[in-house]
Order: C-alpha cells, then structure tokens, then sequence
DNA sequence: ATTTTCACTAAGCAATTGCTCACACATGGT
DNA sequence: ACCATGTGTGAGCAATTGCTTAGTGAAAAT
C-alpha cells in the first residue's frame, strides 16, 4: 500500500493530487503547498507538470453555434459521417491544439469499446498530437495499423510517426509499414508490397474500423517535401501535372483526382479507398490547408473532417 | 446562421470561446481580449462564468496510487461492483466537489448508453452537485425515477431534489415520488402506496439499471432532521433504538440492519434492496458519513461506493 | 574524501488574474 | 417624464501565479 515503483511515480502522483485540488477543488497554489507541506513553488511545478503531462485534462462540454453549424453545413454538403470544428485562436492559426483535441475525443470513442477493434492511421503531427490527448486506457484486445511508412529515401525517419506511439499509449497490439513514404523505383515497391507484411497490413485495414488520417499541402513548403520524403525533382513534376494535395503520400488534384506523375507507381502507402470503404477522418486545419480539403472533399476521399472554424469558413467560401 | 434564440446563448457562446482559448488554446485572458474586441476584464468574467457553469469541465486522467489502493481494499473487502476514491481537500474536508465529479463521471457512462435505460436516485446536495456535474447529453429514451419523495410532513420541499433536475439535463422521462419521506401515520402510507403511481415507480425500479443514492447519518445534526422530515421525537426515538445512517429515509444500525421504531411503517420511500438486485451506489463523505457507509457496507445495503480518501481510511480503520 | 549533479527551497519580481466599486445604459413600471 | 432595477463596463487594487536567481543539501560519480 502506499508504495511507488519508482520516483517518477510519485512525481506522477503527486502532480495528480495537486492539480486536483487545484483545478477541481478550486483551492490557492499556496493553500495546496500548506495542505501537501511543500513550498509553493513546488505545487506550481506539479500543477505545471500534469497540465503538460495531461495527467488533468481541459473538455469544452458546450456546442458553439457558428462551429455547429458550419459544421452542419460541410457534413451536408458533403455527406460527411462528421464534421467536428473547432474554435480558431486567431492569434495563432496554425495552432493545433484544438484539432488535436477533437480528434482525441474521436478516437477515444472508438477505442474505448471493449470489442477488439482494428484503428488505421496515417502520420503528421496533429495525429501525433492527437495521439497524446487520448485518455490512458488499455486496450491490447485492439490493433493499430499503420497506412504509411514514416522513412524518407535516404532512410531517416520522421519523429510524426502515429501507429507506434498511439499502439504504445493503449497498450495495443502495433503494426507499422517498414517502408518509405515514395521508394526509389516501381521495381522497389513492387519487392515491397510482395512482402508477407504488407499482405497483413492490407488484410487489416480491411477490418479497420475507422482511419484517421492528416493532410498536406503540395508546395515547396509541403511537409512531405520539407520531411525529405520527396526530393525537389518529384516535387516539381507534381506542382506542376497539377496536385495541390496529399493523404498518406498519395497526391491529388484540385478534384480529387489522382495526378499521373512519375511517383505514382512508387508510393509505397495503403491505396486511398474512393469512396471510402469505412469512416475514413481527415483532421487539419491552418490556411494551407484549405485546398487540399477542399479537393479531398470533392473528390470524396474522406467520410469525416476535423478542422477548425477559419478553415472550415474558407472551406466553405464561394463553392 | 450565426444568430441566437437570445441573449443567454450569445453569452454562453462566448463564455465557451472564451475558455477554450483560455484553457485549451493557453492563451492570456488578455490576448483573448484583444482577439474578441473585449475588454480583459470582460473575458475574465466569460472564462469565470465557463467554469461556473460548466461549460468547460476539468478531468483527472491518472489514478493516485494511494486511493487506487484504498479503493481496492474497500471493494475486495465488501464484495463492491466498484468503489471510487477521490483526493480529500483537507482544508475543507466536508467539501464534496470531488465526489460529485466522481459520481458525475460513473452516471454518465451508464447515461450515455443509446438503449434505453432505467436509472433510480435518491435525494441529498452531494447527487444534487452530481448531476450539475453531468455532460449535456439528450436522452429522451431513458427513465429516471425517483426512490425517495422530497417532502417534508409540513408539505415543505426540500431543495435537493434530485430526479427532476437529473431529468431535465438529459431530457429524459421523469418519474418523481410525490410523497412525504415519512408521513404521519401508517395508513397514510398505505393510502399513498396503493395509488397507481407508486405502482408504476416500483415496476420502473425493478427494471432500473443502477441507483444512486447518498447516505444520511443519524443524529440531531443529521440531514433528514435538519431538512424537517423527522420531527424531534423522531429523531430521539431512532438515536435510542441505535440507528446511525439512512439511505433514502430508511434508518439502520450499526450493523446495517433495520431498526424497528415507530417510523418503520412510515417510510414511504421505495424500499431497499437487501442484498441490492441492481448497481446500487452508495455516494458520500465526510466525518459524520463513515459510521453510516461502515454500517452500511455490513449490511450489504450497496453494491458500489464513491467516497474521499479520508472517509476512505476511516473506514478501513479497524475493521 | 571530494566533486559533480540534481532537486529542491526561499526570495523576489513581473505578469496575470480576481474582485470591488462607481458609473453608464437600457428596461419597465408609475 | 421620472424613477427603481438590474445588467454590464472600465478603472484600479490586491491576490495569485509564473519565472528567475541564488543558495542548500543529498545522492551519485570520481
């Protein structure tokens, strides 16, 4: 009773116990400090800690009318399944925050189920984030599959990588894609998908329950370029056969449509399902990413969005 | 789009935004400020009234070693469902914030159910505080029924009444117990309990999923006493006879056994379920409720208890 | 034994927040 | 028109919080 299995515990646990009177029970940080006889610097630290660590979390429990019904209107427009928006900080569009946090709520949704339940993810930095806002739940009873390989052709891997770390936090049962995102030939991609491995994945994502997955813009600046996962010739035929967008690797055009370049035949990614086989959650949002969604969307290659209000507002703009 | 029914919801509207910029979003409350064109002190009362009126809710997701244990003893020890500790604020020891959050998170995973479902309460401030704690979900398919009527013999209400509002939260079917906690002779309560409607509360009780209900102590402090429901003489008549707690107006003693006095026949309460047929949980904490819950738990009133760590350790101590 | 490292504390300052008060403005009743 | 009433606002102050610095002591490393 009462004992720890180690210091970071009890740092764990004292944090826990802080941030609860504190944010639950209202009490001082100085209150606290009497109460755990601490110095109160100390309890800043650990109200400090579990909110970086999560150990406390922050839910909005109230629909705000503009979100909603912009929410209302892509979701009909498009016959989405979802669409959850999200207040902007206006002061930092590019904040993820919100996003990643809606996204959590989804997915914990889904993974909170007891039936053994297969989850598809993509990889990008709101799902990462999204991944860190889930609720400490164990599910090994569950399977995380990966949809795309996180190693650039020169064999460095990106730090966005979801499916482990999201098979780690629920304790499930993990299966990443060994693979770069683009290989260097259609020979390569082929030796690849032939493996056994790629056989599984592909049997399980057909049992997914849902994928979640971000995406990109096509640009100079595009995270697939800036990651090295495509090299600046590639990147160049792409802009300019016309793609403007991204989802696990697989670029499309203004519509939807896939782009007939030269890497076509080497993206090493699960295929797109279009229409989508199972729900299938898009999350992002900032100004660059508007026309991708906005092609993903007429090009029916999602079943839900996450995304927050500016970007849902521009979605919407003049269609 | 964009307009409200009235005012209130523009308010709370922007109460939300206001917070999950606050919270969320970790900005200032003056940068929020000059991001909604609000004076700071404006946005300082929007985050305040979020927080009041939940809006915007706070959760602990990690389990505190020390009451993880605790709580484990209590329910191998009496055979619970569950037994939920939270922190005891020890500067304020009566105070039951965190209880009413812990009950509030057990009511609404059994609310959020889609099947219809059957709930059954009791009456008292900490189930009160609890449903104010609830998620504001819409489950006009389910039932709540009331165990215990909220009258006093004077024909006053006492303002813990707890179906009702738990009703209206959810939107759900409500089925409240228009009756005394005891009345004034025995025929009275053979009159009220031949009516039809205490028929149906009885059938809707047997088909209820769970109850909660809070725990009383006996004495002249004691809740049921203070509120008027038991007259003085009452009350003396069930100290002598060795009662120490109730639960839904039905006095036990220290064994948890019924004590027979005057009032035995005059509960017009549903009665309890000895062993209990469904989820029964017992919610409370405080000094004065650890002889109620010890006596309570031998007597097997319960199947589940949400309490603090304090009332917690008293309990445990020996037994 | 000595040094290094680390974690913590006290102190103090600057930023942020909570609260009060006096005042403006709208509303509804007389 | 005039007056209560209440609702919200801005200013200002006090409390609280976040963060930095310097110092202390314990544990680990040399």
């Amino acid at each position: 009773m009462g004992e720890f299995s180690n210091q970071g515990d009890k740092r764990r646990d004292d944090a826990a116990r802080a941030a609860w009177l504190y944010f639950i029970n209202g009490r001082t940080q100085d209150e606290i400090a009497r109460q755990l006889d601490l110095s109160r610097q100390a309890v800043q630290r650990l109200v400090s800690f579990a909110v970086n660590e999560k150990l406390i979390k922050f839910r909005m429990d109230h629909p705000i009318a503009s979100c909603m019904s912009l929410a209302q209107e892509i979701a009909e427009r498009h016959q989405l399944e979802f669409c959850d928006v999200v207040p902007t900080d206006r002061a930092e569009p590019e904040s993820i925050g919100g996003v990643s946090l809606a996204t959590a709520l989804r997915m914990n949704r889904l993974l909170s189920a007891k039936a053994p339940t297969v989850l598809a993810v993509g990889t990008g930095r709101t799902l990462r984030a999204a991944v860190d806002e889930l609720d400490a739940i164990d599910r090994p009873q569950h399977k995380i599959v990966s949809l795309v390989g996180n190693m650039a052709a020169d064999g460095h891997a990106s730090p966005y990588e979801v499916a482990m770390r999201l098979a780690d936090k629920i304790g499930a049962q993990r299966f990443p894609m060994p693979a770069p995102v683009v290989t260097e030939t259609a020979e390569e991609r082929e030796a690849l998908q032939s493996q056994r491995s790629f056989a599984i994945l592909h049997e399980l994502r057909a049992q997914a329950r849902a994928s979640f997955v971000g995406i990109g813009e096509l640009s100079w600046q595009s995270p697939l370029h800036q990651d090295g996962f495509v090299s600046d010739a590639e990147i160049a035929e792409l802009i300019e056969a016309g793609a403007v967008g991204e989802i696990t690797g697989w670029p499309f055009d203004i519509d939807g449509r896939r782009v007939d370049t030269s890497i076509y035949d080497r993206v090493a990614s699960l295929n797109l399902e279009t229409p989508p086989k199972r729900l299938t959650v898009v999350v992002g949002c900032g100004p660059q990413k508007v026309s991708p969604i906005k092609a993903a969307l007429t090009g029916q290659l999602l079943s839900a969005l996450v995304t927050d209000e500016a970007t849902a507002m521009k979605i919407l703009e003049d269609q």
